[in-house]
DNA sequence: ACCCCGGATAGCCGATCGGATGATGCCAGG
DNA sequence: CCTGGCATCATCCGATCGGCTATCCGGGGT
């Protein structure tokens, strides 16, 4: 007889993707899906009602809050699950805010499902599981010197991505020309660029900013 | 009875999805799931065995040959089945990329499960089935001018995003500076920006470049 | 044969960008 | 407490861009 059956919450907005996580989880013994949610206030009312050993989570959630933000949500509740990220991309942004919100894993839609069922079983344990090449990207990043751009400047990227003039982003912004200049500056020394066509690039490139 | 079960081979490189789909599908009693393929050649290989009605396609299949490439393979077979593209992105040039390739219908992967089924029952009998999302999408671009870059201007986008000024571009082409300036213009007009920013904004999330 | 389009070229000019430099206030972490 | 990052603003100046107009040539379609 398994002496506890690990009870697991999912959490996505892809209906195909609960489905599928759901039949290959059920089907292992130690293993129970206890609840759904295809959102964030779903996630939360239900894991309240469940109190889960573990909640599989995507990143993306489509409209209102991200994954991210709904892990800081599960894990400030009062008998908090682990919260295991299962999601498509491995954006170091991405991994570093959710491990920040107190994630407890980090593993790619593509992982074989045996992979996966370590993943829940080691996590219900508390121990951290990050999937080899998140694992790979977090270490060659942290070897580097690590390029992170402060709020504001995605801001002004975003805005340059639409094709606006620094006197267009300044009144946007509401603030002068000049400190837009400056932004743009700091931009470049940490893109490593020095063309707003470049900056866009790798910005999109680096997921900064989203096509 | 059923007089006749829609036989269906899944083609997905997330072993999470494939679990999905096969787990709704395989619950109605009017489809089947006869195969499952990571990849194109699989795909291939276990469509030529199956000879299903309708293949489910993802588009991004990893490594290798796409969703695409691998509908028009699929469509050349002697008996090609009906393909319907399931994926989670929208850009129109995957859609029409897909379509061109022969695809019969278009869904995302957020769709509701009903939707699925309509689609995949639909498609087998020949129609067309595009999601809401998509469709409107299709009618907006269909009534704007439907801009495509040539060659060479695709050309100059990539050194664009690189962040080369137009002397360095004109260089590395060997053309003149004027020339350069000649194909921005155009560019600019074609993808309805004014500026280098937009332009590699545009190109990107048109697919013209890839990021 | 004719015309249109893509590609290449030229020159002009005002608007803008990018780099350098310097300064201020705020707030968090050591 | 003090350093440092972030955000703000200011000026100057040379280089570059973007828009405009005009010409030329070769290939594909009518």
């Amino acid at each position: 007889m398994v002496e506890q059956r690990i009870r697991v919450v999912l959490v996505d907005d892809h209906p195909v993707v609960r489905a599928g996580v759901r039949a290959l989880v059920d089907a292992q013994d130690d293993l129970d899906v206890v609840g759904e949610a295809a959102d964030s206030a779903q996630a939360v009312a239900v894991v309240g009602e469940t109190t889960p050993d573990v909640v599989l989570m995507d990143l993306s959630l489509g409209e209102g809050p991200g994954g991210a933000e709904t892990t800081r949500l599960l894990r400030d509740l009062p008998e908090p699950p682990q919260v295991l990220v299962l999601t498509t991309y491995d954006t170091e942004a991405d991994v570093l805010e959710a491990v920040d919100a107190g994630a407890a894993g980090y593993l790619l839609k593509d992982a074989p499902p045996d992979e996966l069922f370590r993943a829940i079983r080691g996590t219900a344990r508390g121990e951290t599981v990050l999937a080899p090449s998140v694992a790979t990207r977090l270490l060659q990043r942290a070897a580097s010197p690590a390029p992170k751009v402060s709020p504001r400047e995605v801001e002004i990227l975003r805005l340059l991505a639409k094709g606006l003039g620094n006197k267009e982003m300044a009144r946007e912004l509401l603030v002068s020309e000049a400190t837009v200049k400056s932004h743009l500056s700091h931009i470049y020394t940490k893109l490593g660029v020095d063309t707003r066509a470049g900056a866009v690039a790798t910005a999109i490139e680096r997921r900064i900013l989203r096509p």
